[in-house]
DNA sequence: ACAGTACGGTACTGTACCGTACTGTTTCGT
DNA sequence: ACGAAACAGTACGGTACAGTACCGTACTGT
């Protein structure tokens, strides 16, 4: 017996562990389109009919392996809506810089632009990456510190715009300069005086 | 004779045109990876041996069908910075709303994270794109319209950023509201007074 | 010990693709 | 009219991939 649906069977976990391992190295190194079952098979030591025994179609473990990306960081909580978002904005920097799923994160967008199970992927993708924003918003927002008229989803995009565009689109390094200009043309935007470290 | 390397032939005019045509199709369909050589040769009527006989690969072929992506607009000139801008803006977020390349850059924004080749290619569409931002943010510093700290890159990051990611990653409208904001925006960072139109 | 389950290996079907070779036909320039 | 160039059609070889079927083996909990 399964034990339940509750203990799952060691050798499931090694072997789900190792596909999903591989699943996403090949992933942060072609994007999508580089990763194969058979390479994942190939590499991680689990046969193909294992995968396909745990995973319904190539579509699926992409999601599932995608699943991790962006796990967010804890929120911080400074009381000012200025170092809140100097903290987020900084966090996110690194990550644009030196986290594996920025390399990967492009060919998700290219894929939700035409594949609609993937399309689902990259709305929860988004949606994580950008709570974060919305959270600090929020409360900004009821402590008066930002107008209501400014949503959630305009600081995203004020924000994060610029930062995506520095690094996928014209390439040029997201040094500190850069990042510290985004924050405070942010908060100046806003109507809120910068107090930021 | 080749008639001395200056008339071209008109057969391979017809065929060029055809294949650069139907290979723009299925770009803008199904982004670089739904291109192939076979389905070009299908639709176009051009049989596979004479488009290799103009290509030497399907890389080439790909690079020349997007060599007309982003085709500049002739760049305003209103005499100030701010009604430039919103005028380039505008165009932009037209072309993002419905332009056939809309759909197509993200692949090669993914393309170009791995491959040199089409590395190239991004680097020559970014900035053929961005240059018009760049003639005007100059213009504006020469009249002494604009703080000399802030170049075009700047100017580019700030308003093309929360466009290019309202369309691709949060995938909301690109509403006339949000153009105008991110327009005022972007004058307000760089102390400049709003009187567009 | 024993049943149930997970597993690896291999082979297979079917598809899609790149790039080339070969054969004959149309079309151009002169 | 005639040679050269461009062409279509077709058939390849080679590779890679998704997904499935089958068999025999190793492990797991009871």
């Amino acid at each position: 017996m399964a034990r339940s649906g509750d203990v799952v069977d060691a050798r499931v976990q090694r072997s789900k562990a190792a596909v999903l391992a591989q699943t996403y190295e090949l992933l942060s190194a072609g994007g999508i389109g580089g990763v194969s079952i058979d390479e994942v098979s190939r590499r991680s030591g689990v046969s193909k009919t294992t995968i396909y025994r745990h995973w319904p179609s190539r579509a699926a473990l992409l999601v599932e392996a995608c699943s991790t990306i962006g796990s967010a960081p804890p929120v911080p909580d400074t009381g000012s809506f200025g170092a809140d978002l100097a903290a987020l904005v900084e966090e996110l920097a690194e990550q644009l810089r030196s986290a594996r799923w920025a390399a990967v994160l492009p060919s998700i967008v290219d894929a939700a632009e035409r594949e609609p199970e993937l399309a689902e992927l990259h709305a929860r993708l988004h949606a994580r990456l950008m709570a974060p924003f919305g959270v600090v918003t929020e409360r900004a927002q009821a402590r008066g510190e930002l107008a209501a008229d400014r949503g959630p989803a305009d600081v995203g995009a004020v924000v994060a715009g610029p930062l995506f565009y520095r690094r996928w689109f014209s390439r040029e390094p997201l040094d500190v300069a850069f990042v510290r200009r985004v924050v405070e043309d942010a908060l100046s935007h806003f109507g809120v005086q910068d107090r930021s470290t």
